[in-house]
DNA sequence: GAGTTTGAAACT
DNA sequence: CAGTTTCAAACTC
């Protein structure tokens, strides 16, 4: 009996141990002191399922050898489940991870994502935390309150997860060394009744993959109840439901009724938002809307009552359990924090993160502050955009870099030599670069391009569409070689282009990097403003903050934005075009207006 | 902190 | 297996 499923149930250092052992670890700390850690059903303890990943609970053991206990990063509250099972390990690490399952220390779960073994309330942590205070030395994170069980029942926290009562505030405990035999019978009683008693209660779901995902944001919700909740009147929204505290969605192994704990349920989404996250009275609202919603649905009839939670409660509950996975969720910590949403689910943490009650933050997902800002279409635009005033800047300068060659030369032209390599100027001034092929009607034709050698930073701008375009490209433009084997009828082109090359780049160059300035500051207005709604929501900005919560920083960009709102931020007011050499009228006539029409603000508007 | 509600566990 | 009771956590006030 006291095999199950490759793991002793019952934590039994004290089996393996001679009670001395047991009976002073039990004492002094949870360290060695408690013993087999079974994480509440939703641990999954050890079981069966520890075998799977003996690693991760080495990693964890060392952890928790190397400290005492359990790292904060590496509480329970924030692994996962497979890393709690400790059924695989060697006895003796078994008893480190013991302690896992009390885990709950004050700490607040950092990581939403990850759910807590046993689920905790507010309360339970503070008691934890007062614990911990005592004398420095980190006790079980959870106590029990039991009376009429003896901790020798399932109803109790402790010995369902397998470990001793310690420092709880139990009554007539028999959950401890001193009465092991009583212990072991209730192990063995229970075990009788249900094989699976000790077992995880949550399991990673057979299908990899569920469709737990929340929104974008949300973190993947896999594990479900193996058996199941059976909730009437939470709705699957409140931690009386298992699986709502475990921060999983509702399965098909559920027999709740009006379960909001499932994907895509508004109720559930209302409460973990991250959009409230920061907003405790509208979650408690949500929670209770829901539920009494859904109660008012059921055939219970309960009348909807309102029932105010504890926002904090919610969020933070959730965040404890949250079991996800959630990518950037690192990332986003530290803005889960300051929103305190991590109830969400999807957290509310969670807009992301089933029924995913619980996951508040750890369904955060990162998202650019330029996301709303930049499309893929405008960034495409934007190279469109580059790629014309390339064009037209390059076509000013060789035009007016030929024009004034050609007249020197007319000048003089009986004087030079006729032989050499730097004869590069066309005799035909007609030929002029410009007037044979940048007429703008061409740009869009593939045969002038190939005219041009570009530098492969310009390359670099154009889109692919593009690229076809240059087919020259490749060749350093300084290259005389590769002019010449370019085009030989355009060398003179290419030769004034070559001139002129470096004067275009670095134009082109420059708009970049001012479009690309004018970003960072929008992400950075963006950044205040995100944080500003956060920390102060009922502060009730004045300001008044556009879909992106940046657009009104700068009336100037918003003189003609974009259809796809890339406007403000692409086509910054880009600086002069830089003078050219000294002697070059080049841009005197500045090519840009021409080119891009601007807003008036010097934002380069796409032709099209 | 007391009282109520809830749902899992235990029991019949 | 269904219904009932017991229990302790979650929740409300």
């Amino acid at each position: 009996m006291e095999k199950i499923e490759g793991g002793d149930f019952p934590p039994k250092k004290a089996q393996s141990e001679p009670a001395a052992t047991a009976a002073s670890a039990h004492v002094v700390t949870d360290y060695p002191a408690k013993k087999l850690a079974r994480q509440l059903d939703f641990a999954g303890f050890g079981g069966a399922a520890a075998a799977d990943l003996p690693e991760q609970a080495k990693q964890v053991q060392q952890q928790v050898m190397k400290s005492g206990q359990l790292p904060v990063s590496m509480k329970p509250t924030q692994m996962t489940r497979p890393q709690l099972q400790t059924q695989a390990l060697p006895q003796s690490q078994q008893q480190h991870i013991l302690l896992m399952p009390m885990q709950q220390t004050p700490v607040q779960p950092t990581h939403p994502s990850i759910r807590p073994v046993k689920p905790e309330s507010p309360k339970a942590r503070s008691r934890q935390s007062a614990n911990e205070a005592k004398d420095g030395t980190p006790k079980k994170p959870k106590q029990c309150n039991c009376k009429h069980s003896r901790c020798l029942k399932l109803y109790c926290e402790c010995f369902a997860s397998g470990i001793y009562c310690d420092g709880c505030n139990c009554a007539n405990c028999h959950n401890n060394v001193e009465n092991e035999p009583a212990r072991r019978e209730a192990v063995e009683a229970t075990l009788e009744r249900n094989p699976h008693a000790f077992r995880p209660k949550i399991a990673s779901s057979p299908h990899g993959v569920r469709e737990n995902r929340e929104e974008a944001g949300d973190g993947l919700v896999l594990p479900k109840h193996n058996k199941g909740c059976h909730c009437k009147k939470s709705g699957c929204l409140k931690k009386y439901c298992e699986c709502f505290q475990a921060n999983i969605l509702c399965s098909e192994n559920c027999k709740c009724m009006d379960c909001k704990n499932f994907e895509g349920s508004q109720e559930r989404q209302a409460l973990f938002h991250g959009d409230h996250a920061n907003n405790m009275a509208y979650l408690q609202q949500a929670a209770n809307a829901a539920i009494t919603g859904a109660i008012g649905s059921s055939g219970y009839g309960s009348p909807p009552v309102n029932k105010k939670r504890k926002a904090h409660e919610l969020f933070f509950g959730s965040m404890i359990k949250d079991p996800v996975y959630r990518l950037g969720q690192l990332q986003q910590e530290s803005q889960i924090k300051a929103s305190v949403s991590p109830s969400s689910l999807s957290s509310i943490p969670g807009p992301r993160f089933g029924n995913a009650a619980a996951l508040g933050p750890s369904k955060f997902t990162y998202r650019s502050l330029l996301a709303d800002l930049i499309h893929p279409h405008d960034i495409k635009e934007l190279c469109s955009v580059l790629v014309d005033y390339a064009w037209e800047a390059g076509k000013m300068l060789a035009d007016e870099k030929d024009a004034s060659l050609k007249q020197a030369k007319c000048h003089s032209e009986a004087s030079y030599p006729s032989s050499g390599v730097e004869k590069v100027i066309p005799d035909d001034c007609s030929s002029a670069f410009q007037a044979e092929n940048m007429d703008e009607s061409s740009l869009d034709s593939a045969n002038v391009p190939k005219e041009r050698p570009m530098s492969p930073g310009t390359l670099a701008l154009m889109c692919d569409e593009q690229n076809t375009i240059f087919t020259v490209a490749a060749a350093p433009p300084n290259d005389p070689t590769s002019l010449s084997n370019n085009t030989s009828s355009q060398l003179p082109h290419g030769q004034a282009m070559k001139e002129v090359y470096p004067e275009l780049e670095k134009i082109v160059l420059t708009r970049t990097r001012d479009c690309l300035k004018k970003l960072i500051t929008l992400g950075e207005l963006k950044e205040t403003k995100c944080s500003s709604m956060v920390r102060g929501a009922d502060s009730g900005s004045q300001n008044e903050v556009n879909g992106n919560g940046i657009a009104m920083t700068d009336s100037r960009n918003q003189h003609e934005p974009f259809r796809n709102g890339v406007a403000n931020t692409v086509p910054t007011p880009p600086p002069p075009p830089q003078k050219v050499e000294p002697g070059t009228t080049a841009f005197n006539n500045n090519p840009c207006p021409k080119v891009h029409p601007s807003d008036g603000n010097g934002d380069v508007i796409s032709k099209s």
